[in-house]
RNA sequence: GGCCCUAUCGUCUAGCGGUUAGGACGCUGGCCUCUCACGCUGGAAACAUGGGUUCGAUUCCCAUUAGGGUCACCA
């Protein structure tokens, strides 16, 4: 129940036409974070009215980065139902039903009987205008420098059931709507400035705007979360809830989600599907957490970023949506899922880590693994970071950045000297552990006269071939007598040579 | 073009008539330090413009400007 004593149902109704970016991910976290705070349910609804857009495998896509995400549907199509669609997850989607069907093509009858309604309650009629006049029509209006639209030819002629034909919805001329919409505020249309629309077409299949209302009251819904473009189309929605004598849910019309260059969210803007950001590297909960942090704050001087999962749920509210379009960052979301990283534990991590370093296209000793794992954790932005950070424990063969060895004191005859010292020093080291490497260290960089800086610098080209790695004695002491050595030694080679 | 939405640092935002306009990311100085990262501590950085209302506007109202959406037998 919410304040208003309401009990809250919500719904995710995305048209199985492509694949969704985090824009459109963000619509059913805001659904879904407000059926749970308010201890509603939420559903999924599938509106494909339009069949020639459909795309296989939208469908299964979507429901399945959801789920990733940790969002689940209280109601939605059963799996016999996915299966009639033609898509199947698999182990079974296992959504309740109650109100269904929820895909809307399965559904025709329902539509078809509350057009019929419409028609005889005399706020829609039958038109059998053909495509070819309705083109000349716009011809004709276009011509004359006036708005282009149905003009009304049929509103009277009562055509009969019998012919093919479409069903219009009877705009009245001057018809006030109100929306109150908790983003926005009150919006005011002193007229629905659409001509006519068509909600049934001449094959029998409802369109959207009949389907969204008759759906929307026969599941029950109490607050719909929807991008802003649907915010145009609102008075027709609100006038045919009117029509039939209905109470319309509440509309929240949401800003959109654009790209790092102020633009709409595209392909061209890189990984921008939940699928993409996983194979990155990022943590679920961090996307949850960013995502819904685009377009939303707790506000009341609540400075809150980090939220786990029921934090977020009891913050959350339709009112701290901002209703500005916003913009999402990568280098934040970056940024975020490190302090998540960070924030696992040392098993986790590498739990979690194991399947990216398996990538790295070079064999992984698990065991290699878990010992420089937590020294790896404190470095990531994301996990794919990974394999490149460590591949000198597993590869046989490294590649060394020799360059980076000079400077601050360090020549390549001092760098030779060094190295000498360090293959003599670990050979003859009883441990091999961190804190005995680091003595014998120090002590070798006293030796030459200088600071560890520069002195560990060459041991760590030598070792793992790269100037960022994680601490050295560290890796020194995971990597194991035996390869230091033989790399130091390798190095040595190379310089002389 | 008609109708509608929007406007605080580069970005995400706090603010709901009186504040040195706060925080976060990013950028940057310093500290810590074996590299990197973390952490700590400083800094630069914003109320789109013009009118009102008011003792007083970032905040309320109206214009302007600039973005965006929508005007299909698509959603």
């Amino acid at each position: 129940m919410n304040e208003t004593g309401m009990k809250v149902r919500t719904r995710f109704a995305p048209s199985p036409t492509g694949f969704q970016h985090v824009g459109g991910m963000r619509t059913a976290m805001y659904a879904w974070l407000f059926a749970r705070k308010h201890g509603g349910q939420v559903l999924l609804r599938v509106e494909d009215t339009d069949q020639e857009r459909k795309v296989p495998g939208a469908l299964r896509f979507l429901i399945e980065e959801l789920a990733w995400l940790g969002i689940k549907f209280d109601e939605g199509p059963s799996d016999a139902e996915l299966k009639e669609f033609g898509e199947e997850i698999p182990g079974g989607a296992g959504m309740k039903g109650g109100h269904g069907p929820y895909i809307q093509t399965q559904k025709l009858p329902r539509y078809r009987e509350v057009a019929e309604k419409l028609i005889a309650s005399g706020h829609a009629y039958r038109c059998d205008c053909t495509q070819e006049m309705l083109e000349k029509e716009r011809l004709e209006q276009m011509a004359r420098k006036e708005p282009p639209g149905y003009t009304g030819y049929c509103r009277h002629r009562n055509v009969p059931a019998t012919a093919k034909h479409v069903v219009r919805v009877k705009i009245p001329e001057r018809q006030k709507i109100v929306l109150n919409d908790p983003i926005h505020g009150t919006v005011t249309w002193e007229d629905i400035s659409l001509r006519d629309p068509v909600i049934m077409k001449s094959d029998g299949i409802s369109l959207y705007h009949l389907a969204v209302v008759v759906d929307d009251h026969d599941m029950e819904i109490s607050h719909v979360m929807r991008g802003i473009e649907w915010m145009a189309t609102a008075p027709l929605h609100l006038y045919l809830y009117d029509c039939l004598g209905w109470k319309a849910p509440v509309f929240a019309h949401l800003p959109v989600v654009l790209g790092p260059d102020g633009k709409k969210l595209s392909k061209r803007h890189g990984a921008m599907t939940t699928k993409e950001l996983r194979e990155q590297g990022f943590l679920p909960e961090a996307v949850l957490n960013y995502v819904t942090l685009v377009g939303w704050a707790p506000g009341q001087g609540n400075n809150q970023e980090i939220f786990t999962r029921d934090e977020l749920i009891k913050a959350f509210s339709l009112e701290g949506i901002n209703s500005a379009n916003g913009v999402f960052d990568p280098k934040k979301m970056e940024w975020m899922n490190g302090m998540y990283i960070r924030a696992l534990s040392k098993e986790e991590f590498a739990k979690r880590g194991l399947p990216f370093l398996e990538r790295g296209g070079f064999p992984v000793d698990l065991s290699l693994w878990e010992k420089i794992a937590p020294h790896v954790q404190e470095r990531v932005k994301n996990l794919a970071e990974i394999p490149a950070m460590v591949d000198f424990l597993f590869k046989s063969k490294i590649e060394r950045d020799l360059e980076a060895m000079y400077g601050k004191g360090v020549d390549k005859p001092m760098a030779q000297r060094i190295l000498e010292r360090a293959a003599v020093i670990m050979s003859e080291l009883p441990s091999f552990d961190h804190a005995t490497l680091e003595a014998a260290f120090k002590a070798m960089a006293e030796e030459f006269g200088l600071k560890a800086g520069p002195a560990y610098g060459v041991v760590r080209i030598a070792v793992t071939g790269k100037r960022v790695t994680p601490p050295l004695f560290e890796s020194i002491s995971v990597m194991g007598k035996d390869v230091a050595v033989a790399r130091v030694k390798e190095t040595i080679g190379l310089l002389a040579a």
